[in-house]
DNA sequence: TCTGGGGTCCTTTTGCTC
DNA sequence: TCTGGAGCAAAAGGACCC
């Protein structure tokens, strides 16, 4: 089949191989979870269309010069393309490597497709991104007449099927092993990993196989002499809480023992919407920057409108030509959602950054040179807490009329209603 | 290699109030 | 009147994930 590429001899025994009658596969009594995970979702997305393409090396990746990998495909992977790598690095490892942009549509609409499958057996549910979710369906089992591993092959079988990509699935008796168990059966397979291996799978890999623990704390651990997630196992937890904190040290210890009680959840609200933009070239202008700011708060408050929601925080993001990256914030007397507001907010901050009194003339004003600008919205809700008061006398006016300008835009696309300041010369 | 964009969560610091 | 601490919320930074 072409599979089972780089899996440890001794977990080669809990991949399911669907050839074969179930009985055969590993026991997947009380593994009521499953996670799912797309394999090089953008990119299979991308070839579903450019067929002949499958036999080349592929990735996804903006076209600005500072663009990176969003997506490889596994060709590419094999010269060490790997997602989040300047676009640059990934053509020097692999000279033949074709690049497309995004088209974010597309994978949305997928994954709406490959969500409706996974509802149609459990309710329960948890998408983590567009190309993977968590399923919880030890309730649906007796319904379905069927075991874990038999759905997370059913569900592999329709999404081949009906989407012309293919996914993996991981199953396993706790939420995070799923997730182990899914990169590791990648791609196109399924792993199980039985109650009775649980710590037998999970002792022998390194530290940094763990969810949560990056670069950072994977360092700081193997400092620490712990190289294998056994070793953390037998440190006691009131060392970890020392060396890591309280919350990683509880956390770690619980998972290197096999214990994590989350459970899958449905339906976790929104915490923060945000747009960023890193420039092609850095810019020092101010009049620049605090358009960029419009374009941003723009997206974040018609982002904020069409989920219902309102932040009651206003935070904006700086990073500078070295890479220090600054964030500033201010809580609102009461939360909004609307454009010319959360850009007054954006602009002050930006000022208070620079020194500058938020009413002093910016025009060509010069700052330090910046290669990203931010906006974000947090403290979201549903606006129920009350009127904007701060904004009592104009807000409502505003809002009134950027609600029209979303309806203009929803009928006659996202380029027909757009704040004067943001068209280009020859527009006005 | 020269580092995107959208998120979540945690820790530490700071400022306010009692 | 001044000071110290507790408790809390906000702000800021950072690690991590896909």
């Amino acid at each position: 089949m072409g599979r089972n590429t780089g899996l440890p001899a001794r977990l080669a025994r809990f991949r399911v191989d669907e050839s074969t009658p179930a009985s055969t596969w590993p026991d997947d009594t009380g593994c009521g979870f499953l996670h799912v995970d797309m394999d090089a979702f953008f990119a299979a997305v991308e070839l579903r269309s450019r067929p002949e393409l499958v036999h080349r090396p592929v990735a996804v990746a903006g076209e600005g010069p500072r663009s990176v990998v969003t997506s490889a495909n596994y060709i590419a992977r094999e010269y060490g393309v790997r997602s989040a790598m300047p676009v640059g690095a990934a053509r020097r490892l692999c000279p033949g490597l074709v690049c497309i942009p995004p088209s974010r549509g597309a994978y949305s609409e997928v994954s709406r497709g490959v969500m409706e499958i996974f509802r149609e057996l459990t309710p329960l549910v948890e998408p983590l991104s567009l190309d993977e979710a968590f399923l919880d369906v030890s309730g649906a089992l007796r319904r379905l007449g069927s075991t874990p591993a038999a759905l997370g092959a059913r569900i592999r079988a329709r999404v081949v099927a009906e989407h012309g990509i293919t996914c993996s699935v991981g199953v396993a008796p706790v939420k995070f092993v799923a997730k182990l168990a899914s990169g590791m059966a990648k791609p196109d397979g399924i792993l199980v990993v039985p109650e009775a291996d649980l710590l037998g799978y999970l002792h022998p890999l390194p530290v940094s196989a763990l969810w949560g623990v990056g670069k950072r704390t994977e360092e700081h651990l193997l400092r620490l002499g712990m190289h294998t997630i056994a070793d953390i196992a037998r440190t006691p937890r009131t060392s970890l809480r020392r060396s890591l904190g309280v919350a990683t040290g509880d956390h770690l210890h619980a998972l290197a023992n096999g214990r994590d009680h989350r459970a899958v959840e449905p339906d976790s609200p929104d915490k923060s919407i945000s747009a960023e933009r890193t420039f092609d070239v850095d810019q020092a202008q101010r009049d620049v920057l605090e358009r960029e700011l419009l374009r941003l708060s723009e997206r974040v408050a018609g982002s904020l409108r069409s989920k219902g929601l309102r932040g009651r925080t206003v935070s904006i993001k700086v990073r500078y030509s070295d890479f220090r990256t600054v964030t500033r914030a201010r809580t609102l007397v009461s939360a909004t959602d609307v454009t010319h507001q959360i850009h007054a907010t954006a602009v002050a901050l930006l000022a208070e950054l620079d020194g500058v009194a938020p009413d002093t003339t910016l025009k060509g004003r010069q700052g330090s040179p910046i290669r990203l600008i931010g906006v974000r919205a947090v403290g979201l809700g549903d606006g129920a807490d009350g009127e904007q008061l701060e904004f009592a006398a104009e807000g409502p006016r505003w809002r009134d009329a950027e609600l029209a300008a979303d309806v203009a835009r929803s009928r006659f696309g996202t380029a027909a209603v757009r704040p004067a300041s943001l068209l280009s010369p020859d527009e006005g």
